[in-house]
RNA sequence: GCGAGCGUGGCGAAACCGGUAGACGCAGCGGACUUAAAAUCCGUUCGCCGCAAGGCGGUGCGGGUUCAACUCCCGCCGCUCGCACCA
């Protein structure tokens, strides 16, 4: 008996794979009807090698990919590189490599790496995203959006990080500092180029809910995120102010004497009006802050509390008095004061509000605090107006409206659109719908990123790059030399002529966020060789939306909202035939591998095999001193608790990796890679291999009739094989592969119970071992093609399809059904499966262990659920 | 503070629709083979009582619904993730 030699079987059959072009994706045309299966993971940075954390993201998606090959599907499963970004450029700045080199030196490293794993993808299409052959057409597209309305420019306060010197998103910016850097950000006007998100804003919200094989999770999470909400706008006109503040010269809103415009929806609520209240950034605020050094003070004090939302919400509520006095809209002769308030925010709504204290939790606290007066006018169903009362716990549901002269009596429904009527006929207001989503910026102030195919010229203004001229290319001969953007130091690059007027002008020196390269890439894919255009609509429009895409759950809102956006965009340019716009029917977002982290006597990180465990306890190799054990963390290249991915491919072979990471956990948890689950997966690929080798060719083919006498323990196994293909199957369809893989187990174990060379213990075992190699195969692959040369099959388990279970053998022919007496299991009885209710009854009834808790009392009630239990009711 | 999710042996977990709780793996214990070790194989492993047959208890805690609850409902406790005091 020889040992499994992954060292040689793996190149082999990745080699014999490659030669016979079997991961290739069919054109429409050659699959003939096959359905198609486009299974994606989201492509990763290159940032420089993988150890075995990454691999568990690419496995799952393989393992589908494999999984409906085999199922008779044209499989597309491709692989690429988001390889614009930061990282290329802080390594060229720390070490003087150019960025290009940089990436695609880890490219070469990262691509050599995955093909180790012995992924099912079709590397003809391979595609980087800092290749001019890709970016040329993301700078199609963005012409095409601009051109449409998509596109547009605006002056607008940015995030502005010091050290990356570039502007963030919102969404990059984390506890008020940049999500690479860490720097607090600061803000700067600056001219930025937007894509008009908001656009699609109701149908982004909207189609969620048809994105019905999307986690939960994430459809609320882009719920929250779009923040949708319906209210009103309200005009408050001033009744007094101080006599420093200055009348307005513009008849703007927001503007000192003009009317205070507020968000709100609660309309319903005006009658419980007690005051209003202005985000201290409110233009108001700061005018009246440039008279007064009280309010000035509050309005510092709000700054330094920071943007973090833990700060914001421990810190108590506060406000200060502005002096100005409003009056109601529904009553000139009710005046209100109007706050500053540190929890009012200027970026939502109108950044400004009106406290209705008995409805809403914020507003009461601040009216208690100041002692501001207010009354209750929603009543909850069945309270008695006569008594019922708010002191300090607010009621925001719905009621009855009461205290509120024309609303009173009506529903709080009913009340808002009721309230809005009015507002409309006294010009105090109007119904509107509110998001939170804003429009996404783009423009970034950075070198290694897709140029803007934009030109400035002194006499046309901002003029687009004639189609003609793209792409508008990268130089390569830049410096790194000043922070900032180098494609502003660089010393011709930017210097062009307008296309229009032919007169001096220069480039747009912008490059666009790294969310745009990822927001279409899925889409090249499809078509990615072609040199004219982003893709075949027809193409696109055949694989197109991806059914299974694989990634973390950390891209939740950005990359899948912006995804989304794009399509959409893609679509109505006449780049897609895509009714929905959904680029990604299904989602799975998996766990992370997390592993132990290790501290030297030091206080150095330790990489796992710098230590060892001596006597019970884990030493550092070098010193033989003691190891700290830390938390067990996702791995990363900073803790140094991370497994690298070549070594132990060399030493335990790409299935053990494979297998090992969808073996222990759900794939929508984090795994812990231990030593010890390892062992098992490498114990387990030794024993298939010598449970094959033993048995050798040839196995019985798919259909093969038994030989006469099969029964007993040969049979059994029989079942078991064709059951095992059943939950399996249903497994891998279910994203359970830590189910699949104990299913495997629990079948290997079967297998080598049983005994003999009966022709036909040969033939059940023969059997059960050609199924068990077809089912491991999406897991193992290598393995699978070895077993399977060695059980006497050609040329490749990969293209032999998937087995079927027969269903005679698959249905169990008996169950055993446990017997309760109470809801307490007493014993049991073997029946035929579906056997009649009367003949089980009886059987039960008179089971022999079950007797004596039957002389308890009187047999009130018998059920029995068929092939499932027995439950016998005594009183 | 709000929202979502989770809580099962020494550990990772399974139980898919309310129907035998702990499949499968790891670790442990006992044994076989071996001069010995590794590897492999066999047995065993939720707790308590019992020689055994068997009994009792048990899925974070307290209630409830049901013939039957890890699963459904109500209220707590703990952990994780997300967030926007969103008017």
């Amino acid at each position: 008996m020889s040992r499994y030699n992954h060292r040689e079987v793996e190149p082999k059959w990745r080699a014999a794979w490659d030669a016979g072009g079997i991961h290739r994706a069919l054109s429409p045309d050659q699959a003939k009807g096959k359905p198609k299966a486009y299974v994606l993971e989201m492509f990763p940075y290159p940032s420089g090698r993988i150890h075995v954390g990454h691999s568990r993201n690419y496995t799952m998606g393989d393992v589908i990919a494999r999984f409906r090959r085999a199922n008779g599907y044209n499989v597309l499963h491709p692989m690429g590189w988001d390889a614009f970004g930061l990282p290329a450029e802080n390594a060229a700045m720390e070490r003087g490599i150019h960025p290009k080199g940089w990436t695609y030196d880890n490219i070469a490293a990262m691509r050599e790496q995955l093909k180790l794993l012995g992924l099912a993808i079709d590397w003809s299409r391979e595609i980087a995203t800092c290749d001019a052959s890709y970016y040329k057409h993301q700078q199609a597209m963005f012409l095409a959006f601009w051109k449409k309305g998509l596109v547009y420019r605006r002056k607008q306060k940015v995030n502005w990080d010091p050290v990356d010197m570039t502007v963030l998103a919102n969404e990059q910016v984390v506890d008020g500092k940049g999500w690479r850097s860490g720097a607090p950000v600061e803000t700067r006007e600056l001219e930025q180029w937007m894509f008009k998100v908001t656009a699609y804003g109701d149908d982004l919200l909207e189609e969620l809910q048809r994105l019905d094989k999307w986690p939960d999770k994430v459809r609320l999470m882009q719920s929250n995120w779009i923040g949708k909400s319906q209210g009103a706008k309200i005009w408050w006109d001033i009744a007094s102010a101080p006599d420093f503040l200055p009348s307005s010269p513009t008849g703007q809103p927001n503007h000192a004497r003009d009317p205070i415009e507020v968000y709100t929806t609660r309309p319903d609520t005006l009658f419980g009006a007690s005051f209003l209240a202005l985000a201290p950034d409110h233009p108001l605020t700061k005018a009246i802050a440039a008279h007064r050094p009280d309010v000035a003070a509050f309005v510092a004090e709000c700054a330094a509390l920071g943007t973090s939302e833990a700060d914001i919400e421990k810190a108590e509520k506060k406000g200060i008095d502005l002096g100005i006095r409003v009056k109601h809209p529904f009553d000139p002769n009710w005046e209100l004061p109007v706050w500053a308030a540190n929890f009012v925010l200027s970026t939502y709504g109108t950044g400004a509000i009106f406290g209705s204290p008995a409805g809403d939790q914020r507003d009461l606290d601040f009216a208690n605090k100041y002692g501001l007066p207010f009354k209750p006018v929603v009543l909850p169903p069945g309270a008695d107006p006569a008594t019922y009362a708010v002191t300090d716990t607010a009621y925001t549901d719905d009621g009855t409206i009461y205290n509120s002269r024309f609303l009173d009596g009506l529903s709080t429904k009913d009340a808002i659109t009721r309230a809005i009527e009015e507002l409309v006929k006294l010009g105090a207001g109007e119904a509107t719908t509110q998001y939170r989503l804003r429009d996404w910026g783009v423009s970034r102030q950075r070198y290694w990123g897709c140029p803007i195919p934009a030109i400035h010229c002194e006499t046309c203004g901002v003029v687009p790059v004639p189609a003609k001229d793209l792409p508008v290319a990268l130089p390569e001969d830049v410096k790194f030399d000043k922070p900032g953007n180098p494609l502003e130091h660089h010393p011709t690059w930017k210097h062009t002529t307008c296309p229009n007027c032919n007169g001096k002008a220069t480039r747009e020196t912008d490059t666009l966020d790294t969310f745009v390269d990822s927001s279409w890439y899925f889409a090249r894919f499809t078509d990615a060789q072609n040199p004219d255009a982003p893709f075949d609509k027809k193409l696109a429009s055949y694989w197109l939306p991806v059914d299974q895409y694989v990634g973390g759950i950390e891209h939740a809102v950005l990359h899948l909202l912006y995804s989304r956006f794009f399509t959409r965009a893609m679509r109505d340019c006449g780049f897609l035939d895509l009714p929905s716009g959904e680029p990604f029917a299904s989602l799975f977002t998996q766990g992370m591998v997390v592993h132990e982290t290790y501290k030297s006597a030091t206080g150095q990180w330790l990489l796992p095999e710098d230590t060892e465990i001596k006597d019970g306890a884990r030493v550092e190799l070098r010193t033989g001193r003691p190891v700290e054990v830390g938390a067990i963390e996702k791995m990363s290249k900073s803790k140094k608790n991370v497994v690298d991915l070549d070594a132990f491919i060399t030493d335990f072979g790409a299935d053990v990796a494979r297998w090992f990471v969808l073996s222990d956990s759900p794939p929508e948890r984090d795994v812990e890679w231990t030593a010890g689950g390892v062992e098992g997966a490498w114990r387990f690929v030794q024993r298939v291999w010598a449970l094959v080798e033993a048995h050798g060719a040839p196995a019985p083919k798919p259909g093969e009739a038994p030989p006469p006498g099969m029964e007993g323990e040969a049979h059994a196994l029989r079942q078991l094989a064709h059951r095992s293909v059943k939950h399996i199957t249903d497994a891998i369809e279910g994203f359970r592969f830590n189910s699949a893989v104990a299913r495997c187990y629990e079948l290997v174990n079967a297998i080598a119970k049983l005994k003999g060379d009966a022709p036909t213990a040969v033939f059940a075992r023969g059997e059960a071992l050609r199924l068990l190699t077809q089912l491991i195969a999406p897991f193992m692959p290598h393995l699978a093609e070895e077993c399977w040369e060695k059980l006497g099959f050609a040329p490749f388990v990969a293209t032999a399809g998937w087995p079927e279970a027969d269903p005679a053998l698959a249905a169990l022919s008996s169950v055993t059904l446990p017997i309760q007496v109470n809801g307490k299991r007493r014993g049991e009885i073997e029946v035929a499966k579906g056997a009649a209710e009367g003949e089980v009854k009886a059987l039960a009834l008179a089971h022999p262990g079950v007797a004596p808790f039957l002389a308890a009392g009187e047999v009130r009630k018998v059920i029995v659920v068929p092939d499932r239990i027995v439950n016998i009711v005594v009183g």
